[in-house]
DNA sequence: TAAATTCACTTGCAAAAAGCAAGTGGTTAA
DNA sequence: TTAACCACTTGCTTTTTGCAAGTGAATTTA
C-alpha cells in the first residue's frame, strides 16, 4: 500500500488525494456493477478512458488498497480486477453522487430504474450490494 | 450556467465532469462550515490552493450553479461566496466522504468530534445543516 | 504447429492543466 | 494621501492528460 502525499489532515482532502480525479470513481463504479472486471472491459466503458491513464489509475487504486488484481478463472491472459473491502466501502459515496446527479442531469431509463430501486430503501440497497460484492471476493 | 462537456450520460460521470478534481469539493467543504466565505479565506485553508487554481474553480463552480458570488456585508472590497441549493445538496456526498475517510485515515480531535455528531443521527445532521445553510442564503 | 488474434499493458509525443511567484487595480484604514 | 488589503490576473515551469502506435505473453485459428 503506497503512501500518497496528504495535503492536510482533513479526511475529505486525504480521500481526494487518492481518488479525487475524473476517472478513479468511474473504475469503482464499473466494479460495483460487477459486470466489468478486466482491463479491456474498463476501456469499453462509455467515457472512453485512455489506456495509459487507465493503467495509472489501476496502479494507484491497487496500491491504495481499493482494488486488487487477481487471476481470471477463464484464462491466464486475462486479469480479474476486484474491489477490496476498502473499495466496497466507497459504495455510499457513489450512491450519494448518483442521487445528486439525478437531481441535476437528464437520466437514461437504465439509471432511472436503478435509482428507483436505490430510493425505495437506500440503506437496504447499500447493505445488499455490499454483501453481494463481499461474496464475490470470497469466491476468488 | 455554463455547459460542461459530458463524457457520457452516467450521472456519476457527469457529476465528476463538474467537480471531479482535487479542489472543488474542498471549496464546498469550506462553505459548508460557513466560516470561510471570502476569496482570502479559501486561500488560508490547510491544503494551500494556488490562487489561480482557486479563481478557476470558483468560476466553474459558479457557472455550474453550485456557488454564488454576493456582496459582502462588511465591505465592497470583499466578495461573499455562498453555496446555492445545488451546492447545499452536495452535503450528503461530502458526509459520506468524511465517513469513508474516517475508516482509513488518522483523524484530528476536531474531526473525531465532528463525525461523532454526524453518526449520532446522520439524516438528522444533514437535515439540520441543510436548513441552516438555506437560512444563510435567505439572509443575504 | 505456425500464424493470426486477443489481452494487458508500455512508450513517445503534443496539448492541457497545475503550481509557483510576482503583479494589478479597485477599496479601505491610518 | 498614503499604505495596506482584497480579489483576482499574468507569465512561466512542471506535471498530468490524452492520443496513437507498439510490445510481448497467452490463446485461438488455419
Amino acid at each position: 500500500m503506497k503512501e500518497i502525499k496528504k495535503r492536510s489532515v482533513c479526511p475529505v482532502s486525504s480521500s481526494l488525494d487518492i481518488w479525487g480525479d475524473k476517472w478513479s470513481l468511474l473504475i469503482v463504479r464499473d466494479l460495483m456493477y460487477a459486470k466489468q472486471c478486466t482491463y479491456g472491459d474498463f476501456l469499453k466503458s462509455d467515457e472512453k478512458i485512455a489506456t495509459n491513464i487507465l493503467a495509472a489509475r489501476l496502479l494507484t487504486l491497487e496500491s491504495s488498497g481499493i482494488i486488487s488484481k487477481n487471476e481470471h478463472p477463464e484464462s491466464k491472459a486475462k486479469v480479474l480486477y476486484q474491489l477490496t473491502e476498502k473499495g466496497i466501502n466507497l459504495l455510499p459515496v457513489l450512491i450519494e453522487i448518483y442521487l445528486w446527479g439525478e437531481k441535476y442531469f437528464t437520466l437514461s431509463d437504465y439509471h432511472i430504474e436503478f435509482l428507483k430501486k436505490v430510493k425505495e430503501d437506500k440503506q437496504q440497497f447499500i447493505n445488499n450490494l455490499t454483501q453481494k460484492l463481499r461474496k464475490e471476493i470470497l469466491n476468488t
